[in-house]
DNA sequence: GCTCAACCTGTCTAACCTGTCAAATGTAAT
DNA sequence: ATTACATTTGACAGGTTAGACAGGTTGAGC
């Protein structure tokens, strides 16, 4: 259990950002940065998603000790074979990977393993990947979530997939080095 | 019953607070967090409700894990009919309800979430009840969450569902009061 | 190109809160 | 007992806040 949550003052936002911390403190009290306030004196204090997120949304660069490059991909396929082999792929690339047989446990590990990029099988029993793919395109948690279809159906399939929000298809038999490609571009763009 | 009550240290409260634990022994000094002494050095400790109370007072983040009182309910079901009519009946008793129609979309929301209790129909399709019962079992996230399995399937299948962890069984159709009684026991317990 | 207002930022100050350090002491595990 | 670790306390250095004021930037109007 990690209770820990890494925050920041004034003075370290200030030279995060090149500013006079007076300068930051103004920032907070306007709503630009997201912060809470020490019961003593009302020091400052905040959270390090709230501070990336300000960053982000000023275009500001990001210090790369605070940017966590996120290389996680979660592989959801029923077809256990293939999922480790697609698994074992990536991982050899580089890849953080893990795995999810159902749909039941990708929504599950979506949320805790946070990846940055999605595998995803259309054809799952009782599921419709299309359904995902809007689900996911519907969900705040995951508007940065990257989904790569791959797929053994026909190329309509594939393309209507990607009409309807997925990042990329691929069609089912591929290529390692194919695969790899697609998802590292998929992650380098992010 | 459960007689232990999770208290908190000075170290602890200082991590949660991204603080020094010097700063909050001077926090409890001035009594802006209500503690207690140790008999032997005065060592501190701190409640979760005085902890969660101090958080709140100053709009400080509050880590997940020490969320207290949990109303919220998630009904797993694909027939959406029945999903509306279990959905209804808890928010008319006090719940606080969200739907899942799929395996996917349940997986998902029981992390953002977070619910106390989780109504599942064990027939789903493409998706085994017992398996996301096994899978919750071995979870981290999901120690706590309590599973109410709510299906139409035969005494045999209900006992067989407690009996791999879930936490009850209710058989369809069911008395809406009987729903409510079994969810508000699940949640007293706690 | 120029002027001006509006606004943001940097600097300074006093007050005081917080982090750091060290030594002492209690607690838990071996 | 002995060891390792967490917590307390005091003292001191350093950081943070709010207000006031000066300097710099921006954009509109001429």
């Amino acid at each position: 259990m990690n209770l820990a949550v890494k925050t920041y003052t004034t003075g370290e936002i200030a030279k995060i950002c090149g500013v006079n911390f007076r300068t930051v403190i103004r920032w907070i009290e306007k709503g630009y940065i997201e912060a809470y306030k020490l019961p003593g004196r009302g020091d400052n204090r905040v959270t390090e998603d709230s501070l990336v997120k300000f960053l982000k949304n000023n275009n500001m660069p990001i210090p790369s000790e605070i940017e966590t490059v996120n290389k996680r991909v979660l592989v959801v396929d029923d077809d256990e074979k293939m999922a480790r082999a697609i698994s074992r792929t990536l991982k050899k690339a580089g890849f953080d990977t893990d795995i999810a047989h159902n749909g039941f446990i990708a929504g599950s590990k979506l949320e805790v393993f946070k990846p940055a990029v999605m595998t995803l099988d259309l054809k799952m029993p009782g599921i419709s990947g299309l359904e995902v793919i809007h689900y996911v395109q519907n969900s705040e948690q995951l508007v940065n979530l990257k989904i790569l279809v791959v797929s053994a159906q026909d190329q309509k399939e594939l393309d209507e997939a990607v009409q309807k929000g997925a990042s990329d298809a691929l069609s089912k038999p591929f290529k390692n080095s194919e695969l790899v490609a697609r998802v590292s571009q998929l992650i380098g763009v992010n």
